[in-house]
DNA sequence: GTCTATATAAAGATAGAC
DNA sequence: GTCTATCTTTATATAGAC
């Protein structure tokens, strides 16, 4: 074969393109590709095509690096939850060891922040999909559930310190953590899980956080 | 055309089909067959072939009845809503009236039957595909949404009448009904959202919806 | 209204050249 | 590893006979 000008660089050294690096920049590509594709349309709307012709690779490249269409899904979604959504809301250590006086506004602080991350587009969408295709891909189920599950243990351990402590009153905190977290997020969640388009009134998320941690701190709290 | 013998009933008499019948009897099915589909395979997974044959018509049969598979998902979903999860679990009137001491009883008692009814196999089943197809048809989700608010009223209507009687302090009774709910049955029904084979341990939803019930006194009863 | 048969498009997946 | 081209199946939807 013949060598030509644009297989040398301007001091004549050959140009070997490293296939790794464009492998490589293949995989990022097919996989933001699918993430794309996978969310605005779910599993089953969306063909290989369609994001073969996005990722700007032909078909065959997808097939080579993922073998199959419901194996493209769940490494790139499982992938996608793991890599954005762990540890998307970290609980500041400090609450551990506040005062009493000033757990309310701790709390409701916390629970607010959490509540404006899974109200996010991009987590209202990726939720809907997982519980839609979660029948056919329950690891998704199981992945979200334990991102869940971590989120919910920070605060576990650190209602069993305020318990010691003689702050709270809370012999089964698994049990607390789920009833704040149901009432100041949960509530919200649901509406928006059903409801695609619709607005929060001015100040209806701030009144339902306080509001709920009112109502958990009237039982936990040991100082009235 | 000359008549047979099947064209006359034994008294002689010309039997004349019910095209009206036969039509309806075939809407039936369509119907029938096509909620099963969606329901096991989503939108998008489902062919009107399959569903034909599980019917037993052809394919035309169904355009002819409902002219597109969009028009035909949302009129057999939507249907299937109203027709079976419209009041589901109705409040006993009896509720506004009780007195204080046996409202704990009560309150558990209805918010564990509508646990129960929430976390069945076909309900969960269908809340996972209205959730997940929800952008798509944005009117299912209005829909569940309203179903879910008449359930609410209910509910309202009785705390607002035992806030005058003054066995609750709920100046927002939409809130407070929010916040029951969320804490009793919300946080069983997410898990089971997500997590689609989970067994509940013995006693732990007792014990979510009893200990829900009275976190939920604690801030809301007005006789300690 | 209902069917058989078909139009037309698109799906998932692969063979073989490079 | 990546492509073009293609196989095979299946999709939504409809024409036309009855």
């Amino acid at each position: 074969m013949p060598e030509t000008a644009s297989d040398l660089d301007e001091f004549g050294i050959p140009r070997i393109a490293s296939t790794m690096i464009a492998s490589e920049r293949k995989h990022q590509a097919i996989t933001q590709a699918a993430i794309a594709e996978f969310v605005a349309r779910g599993y089953a709307g969306v063909s290989v095509d369609a994001i073969a012709t996005r990722a700007g690779v032909s078909k065959p490249t997808i097939y080579n690096h993922f073998g199959s269409k419901e194996r493209l899904f769940l490494a790139v979604i499982g992938g996608y939850l793991r890599d954005n959504y762990t540890d998307l809301c970290p609980l500041p250590p400090a609450i551990a060891d506040i005062a009493a006086p000033e757990l309310r506004a701790a709390l409701i602080d916390y629970t607010a922040t959490w509540l404006a991350i899974t109200l996010r587009e991009d987590m209202m969408t990726i939720r809907r999909l997982v519980i839609g295709e979660v029948c056919r891909f329950p690891q998704l189920g199981e992945m979200w559930a334990l991102i869940n599950t971590r989120n919910d243990d920070a605060l576990i351990a650190a209602f069993t310190r305020l318990h010691d402590r003689g702050v709270l009153n809370v012999p089964e905190p698994r049990r607390a953590v789920r009833q704040l977290i149901a009432m100041t997020i949960g509530a919200a969640q649901l509406i928006r899980t059903f409801r695609v388009t619709y607005q929060f009134a001015d100040g209806e998320l701030d009144d339902l956080v306080s509001s709920g941690v009112d109502v958990f701190l009237s039982h936990y709290a040991t100082t009235p």
